[in-house]
RNA sequence: GGAAGAUUAGCUCAGCUGGGAGAGCAUCUGCCUUACAAGCAGAGGGUCAUAGGUUCGAGCCCUAUAUCUUCCACCA
């Protein structure tokens, strides 16, 4: 191995090893459990981002272990077409070519866009594939490929002739930028500061007049009654009566309607069914006409007289004007409120009503509900189910169309001549009722959501009852976004209970947001984001991995820096540094098992503790803590096995000793590799195959399980460290330097063999030149400081001149927790109440403490 | 407006069903000890946001308050 680590020179060749090899390939084995995960599809067009990094990571690292552990391992990667993200790109790249998709032609557009998605679809897999994930590349899924077509289709087909899938003229979120309605979730409210106008409408027949006010004057021209609460005494006369709309002079009734509130405004408000998702509700239950006003791109249409085509904002400030200038308009006071966007454009986004396709979703949410209810469907982390079942329980009819030409074109044909709506699996040719050949598709497209809705089914064969889907659903896990569960998740859960008949995966994990430094959001406009590809150059793969997940719990947000990218290539540097150690500790020995061996005592200790850690990481993963796990290894790593074993078996190397101590080394480097593999696994790769019993691949090799454990030598061993980091402690505080040998002379209570069995050990690591054994206490040299421990006492050559004070404050330290022991102990209440092994162990506690106190105070007698 | 989460050392975060406050970084001290100075050894540093309550015992449970973050709703 070389002498410094360079992941540079081996990472991109172990990879490709891996897939000539085929370890990520997983094909249907009914003699192996299955385990598998479904990638959530990166928009196909996006470059690799911390985001993914950390999202797919964990996936990774979960898939990983599970293949380890002997599962039939699959993780099925694949890409989203994201309809109106490509759509508005190619819109853009046309305009600067002078052109428009309108004058392209659908079928012209449809090419651009294949060919934007060929030239694009390969970069994020590439750039996923220098990150080391281990998905199955054969089965890379597009949500427009053939079998999602496919799968889209049947659903459809599946719905409509349900019943569930209808077309009806609505109320919808338009995006006059995308020229499309978008469903609610993809609209973003931001705070704007407007105008609160003030308005006066003429009562009809009186002098009187109705004050309300408005943040959307520019709508008057579609008002068609004017609003009170029924309790509202001010205005109960008036309901019934009329006002005159203003600009357009027309009579329109005052309604009473308990939408409305008294004490917002003056308690009226005008009523514009088709620009309000309110007003359009109220319309419905007062049968009020609904007048659009908008065109497509947001410019006022026919309906508006005069102002048919100004822009909104130009009409805005003419309406205005005009009701200014007609004296309607009281006064104007300044006001902030929410107003939508467009999530993907930023586009002010304009509630309008329009013809649009839906589905009925009451009987789709019922069982979605219960599964999650029930926990047949997890989440991790709980806070989300209720936001799940809350969103759930609410919620409305879905409109799946859109008016794009990007995505799954709706298939559904009409016939021109006898008006035949003709929705199958197959496109018609001919009308099935009267013989027409005269059929035109939709023209409208599906929400890309109706297709992600099918992924975990689509991906896996579906609709065909192929072999893929019987044994790989319900698939494991899904790990992905807070902001998408209502979007996505939501979906995938009832698309899966209602067209396959099971859940889709058992647990969700929620993973939290990579912020930057300072716990802002990363973001391209703010630049602040740190780019994963350049800490891959600088520091390889497996350092950002690591970086990412140190001491983090995945579901919360985590901040990013160069300081532990820097913290972790260190750690990588330290795992190169001590299999370099180990390797060179075992070259041209025979190395035999463990159980073949008589262990030693820092043996049996090292082993013990490694047992104990392989526990703790299990149940880390289980609970999916796995930013959790991995601090825990690589805290053992660099504490226990470096700082301590490795140090500890420098000693024993020495002499004959050492067939134990290399089987040791090689147990216990392998293990942790093994355990540290899902988390960095290159390096550990690269390792394995050095050491002289590998298998074919740390990849497909076996996931460590807890052996024999020594608990009391363990116990033993613990005494051992416990007093040498007494003398180094005392070296320190004495300022003896560490290039200073000094001699140490102990008595042993008990336990000299113990002692002396460690000696070496006890020299080397508290730098001591010779370490001589007493018989008698009061052969301990005078005039030196002495270390007083449970089984032995050690007498140092330092300066004892400020012992005393030393000693007077372990005393009081050691009186002090015999007092805390004895005033619980003497509670009747926690005598009663605490449990069993409490107790005693305070008991025990107690007892250890009375005894080291006396011995302490009879050291205390020398001064 | 509704909901959830957070508040622990100078910084970043752990702290399991309540049972002696932890880690890393930073700081200070000493060391090139034959894997590693990207290292080794040692030390200092906390009223666990505030105020109450439950309990033999509270960082943890309950109730308020404050500050921050996120999600949901979208009142003209």
């Amino acid at each position: 191995m070389e002498k410094t680590y360079n992941p540079h020179e081996f990472e991109s060749d172990i990879y490709k090893t891996w897939l000539e090899k085929k370890y990520f390939h997983a094909d249907v084995d009914k003699s192996k459990k299955p385990y598998s995960i479904i990638m959530p599809p990166p928009n196909v067009t996006s470059n690799l981002h911390m985001g993914h990094a950390f999202q797919q990571t964990i996936q990774d690292i979960i898939i990983r272990r599970k293949r380890m552990q002997g599962f039939n391992a699959m993780w099925l990667p694949g890409t989203d077409h994201a309809a109106i993200s490509t759509e508005s790109m190619i819109v853009k790249k046309l305009a600067k070519e002078g052109l428009s998709k309108e004058k392209l032609g659908r079928e012209a557009f449809s090419k651009e866009v294949d060919a934007w998605y060929k030239q694009y679809k390969g970069t994020i897999i590439d750039q996923f594939k220098s990150m080391g994930f281990s998905c199955d590349w054969d089965r890379l899924a597009f949500t427009m490929d053939e079998q999602n077509c496919k799968a889209v289709r049947h659903v459809f087909v599946h719905l409509y002739k349900k019943g569930w899938i209808y077309k009806a003229n609505r109320i919808v979120n338009w995006c006059p930028h995308c020229k499309s309605s978008i469903s609610d979730a993809e609209v973003e409210f931001k705070e704007v500061p407007s105008s609160f106008w003030h308005l006066r409408y003429k009562i009809e027949g009186t002098n009187d007049y109705l004050e309300l006010a408005t943040t959307r004057p520019e709508t008057l021209l579609g008002d068609t009654a004017v609003a009170v609460n029924p309790k509202d005494k001010r205005y109960k006369h008036l309901v019934g009566k009329n006002v005159i709309l203003p600009l357009v002079n027309k009579a329109i009734p005052i309604i009473a309607d308990e939408y409305v509130e008294m004490d917002f405004g003056t308690g009226v408000v005008k009523i514009t069914p088709a620009h309000d998702p309110n007003d359009f509700k109220v319309g419905q239950r007062h049968n009020l006409p609904v007048i659009n006003l908008l065109n497509a791109d947001g410019s006022l249409n026919e309906n508006c007289g005069k102002y048919a085509g100004l822009s909104r904002e130009e009409a805005r400030v003419k309406i205005v004007e005009d009701l200014e200038n007609e004296g309607v308009l009281v006064k104007i006071e300044p006001y902030t409120h929410n107003v939508g966007h467009c999530e993907r454009c930023k586009t002010i986004i304009e509630p309008l009503v329009s013809n649009q396709w839906w589905v009925r979703v009451k009987e789709l949410r019922e069982p979605a509900i219960k599964v999650v209810e029930e926990d047949k469907v997890h989440f991790v982390d709980e806070q989300y189910k209720k936001s799940y079942l809350h969103w759930m329980r609410n919620l409305e009819d879905w409109c799946i169309s859109r008016q794009l030409w990007t995505g799954h074109q709706i298939p559904v044909f009409n016939c021109r001549d006898c008006g035949e709506v003709i929705v199958e699996m197959e496109d018609p040719t001919v009308c099935p009722k009267c013989g027409s050949k005269h059929l035109v598709q939709e023209t409208d497209t599906l929400d890309t959501w109706f297709s992600s809705a099918l992924w975990p089914l689509s991906t896996l064969g579906f609709p065909d009852k192929t072999p893929d889907i019987e044994y790989f659903y319900p698939t494991n896990v899904l790990v992905t976004a807070r902001e998408i569960i209502n979007l996505w998740v939501a979906r995938m859960i009832f698309s899966g209970l209602e067209y396959y008949g099971d859940i889709p995966f058992h647990d969700i994990v929620i993973n939290g947001i990579v912020k930057d430094a300072h716990g802002k959001k990363m973001s391209k406009t703010l630049g602040n984001g740190t780019d994963p590809r350049d800490v891959i150059k600088n520091f390889g793969v497996d350092t950002l991995r690591f970086s990412l997940f140190d001491g983090i719990s995945i579901g919360s947000d985590s901040r990013f820096s160069e300081k532990k990218v820097e913290l972790s290539r260190n750690f990588l540097n330290k795992v190169w540094n001590a299999s370099r150690y180990c390797l060179m500790q075992l070259e041209g020995k025979t190395v035999k098992k463990i159980s073949e061996v008589k262990l030693n005592l820092a043996d049996k200790w090292i082993i013990t503790e490694l047992n104990n850690l392989i526990e703790s990481v299990d149940k880390k993963f289980e609970k999916y803590d796995i930013g959790m796990a991995e601090s825990e290894l690589s805290d053992f790593f660099w504490t226990k096995f470096c700082d301590w074993y490795v140090e500890l078996s420098k000693t024993d190397m020495q002499g004959d000793n050492s067939e134990s101590t290399v089987a040791t080394l090689n147990h216990v480097l392998t293990a942790l590799l093994k355990l540290l593999h899902p988390f960095i696994p290159f390096i550990t790769e690269k390792i394995y195959m050095e050491l002289p019993m590998h298998e074919e691949s740390i990849v497909i090799s076996s996931w460590p399980v807890a052996g024999e454990s020594f608990n009391k030598e363990s116990e033993d061993m613990k005494e051992v460290i416990a007093l040498i980091k007494g003398i180094r402690n005392a070296r320190a505080e004495k300022n003896l330097p560490d290039n200073k040998k000094i001699k140490a002379v102990i008595f042993c209570y008990d336990k000299e063999s113990l002692f002396k069995g460690c000696s070496e050990a006890i020299k080397k690591l508290s730098i001591l030149s010779e370490l001589e054994f007493v018989q008698e206490e009061k052969a301990l040299p005078e005039n030196s400081v002495v270390l007083t421990f449970s089984n032995c006492k050690v007498a140092l050559p330092l300066d004892s001149k400020e012992e005393k004070d030393r000693l007077l404050k372990e005393i009081d330290k050691v009186k002090f927790e015999i007092a805390r022991s004895s005033k619980m102990l003497s509670n009747e209440g926690f005598v009663a109440k605490a449990p069993k092994a409490l107790i005693e162990n305070e008991n025990s506690k107690l007892e250890k403490n009375k005894a080291l106190l006396e011995k302490l105070e009879a050291d205390l007698k020398k001064f």
